[in-house]
DNA sequence: TCTGTCAAGATTGTTGAACGATTTTATTTC
DNA sequence: GAAATAAAATCGTTCAACAATCTTGACAGA
């Protein structure tokens, strides 16, 4: 899979490994990641492992309190409201302006087919992924490397929102028949319509997730 | 001004120092920055520094190449286009949904005004300094933080294209009317056909750049 | 009991040196 | 002149140390 893993320096290689664990929901928001813990965890030096927490404060996974220590960032309602707001003027325009032969337009089916598979299985985690890669290949037709990259660390960030929310099967399920709706839509030439119907699947995506994220937080606030 | 500095990690304000001198074309496109010359010109140690260059990294100033070193970004006709590309896509959106009673309506404004001035003292660093906030207070508009340091983000690389370019005037000076027409459209609740100017003024600047790339990039072959 | 003070302990911030790994430069050889 | 080799320079990574800052807990006083 990953060759050349050696030739990615510790921290980045570091970062990867952490990221996974973040969105894996190993460690979880608001805790603290100790310098000396982690470093002899991992079996690094403090040094390469700071230089990891850098790159992961810098895409927004990490917040990082100087002398106090570096801790996973906690997901709010504002973040996840700005995420979204984000991914509609993002995705919907990259749609809207997409010609149908464009090649990610193959990604975006393969999405599709992969999600229906495992929705017949009920792997609604496989679900969940097949969702994210759709939309990614969404963004992929704006042919920008600098979006893709933006939009890839706004993905890992609302990843980490989702880790907090259970029930994967409510909060992927209902999108998977919608992608395939959007997807059609685009290939008939229909960009206009299919840009419309993501901006309307956002919303109501943005609304379920804000309404479970309320739900978790109430519950904290009085365990 | 800036005040605790010292609030800021080392690292930070070494990137913050970086930076400048990047913007100010004090380091040029494709130099090598070595670790060992520049902490001890800086003063600080090669693990600092190396934190630093992880941050500038992953903003796109620099270019990370392991075992060779840390280089300034070197800005190509991709690099150009793909930066417009997103400028158009978030500004003149951002412009396209605001309402004429945005706070950062004010900051338009202020920018428009400081353009003027200096545009009146043949200040043409100050014009481009106006212009940038100008563009910043557009992306303003739409209330994102994430859109907000993305887009300070692709402004300082842009801003490493323009150190390229000679002749600021050429650069800055036809743009200020346009700015302050926009504004105009703006606040009189015209926000659809201020985004239309915004769009067709990106596509004109874009393409002064790339020709005045494409010019000293041919004086650069051949000299 | 509560509160503020202060010392002790723990953690981060930063440095300098060290050494293996890789790349670059210089030298030798054919 | 090109290929092979040795030497030098640079990066990658670790370690140990200490200063600066934060946290904890004991303690005195209201």
């Amino acid at each position: 899979m990953t060759t050349q893993d050696a030739a990615l320096t510790l921290a980045q290689r570091l970062a990867d490994s952490i990221r996974s664990r973040l969105i894996a929901g190993e460690l979880k928001p608001g805790q603290r990641l100790s310098e000396a813990t982690l470093s002899s965890d991992l079996d690094v030096s403090r040094n390469s492992l700071r230089e990891a927490f850098r790159l992961l404060t810098k895409e927004g996974l990490l917040r990082h309190e100087p002398n106090r220590g570096v801790f996973v960032a906690t997901p709010s309602m504002a973040s996840i409201i700005d995420i979204y707001r984000v991914r509609r003027m993002i995705e919907c325009r990259a749609l809207e302006q997409a010609y149908p032969q464009h090649p990610a337009v193959a990604r975006m089916q393969r999405a599709v087919d992969t999600a229906l598979k495992c929705r017949a299985a009920g792997d609604w985690v496989g679900v969940g992924s097949a969702n994210m890669a759709f939309h990614a290949a969404i963004v992929d037709l704006a042919d920008s490397a600098r979006l893709n990259a933006f939009y890839a660390q706004i993905a890992a960030e609302l990843r980490l929102s989702f880790g907090l929310l259970e029930n994967p099967e409510f909060l992927h399920a209902p999108y998977v028949d919608l992608n395939a709706a959007i997807l059609e839509d685009l290939k008939a030439g229909k960009a206009q319509e299919a840009a419309g119907a993501l901006e309307t699947y956002l919303e109501r995506s943005e609304r379920t997730v804000l309404a479970a994220f309320a739900r978790i937080g109430e519950g904290e606030r009085r365990g």
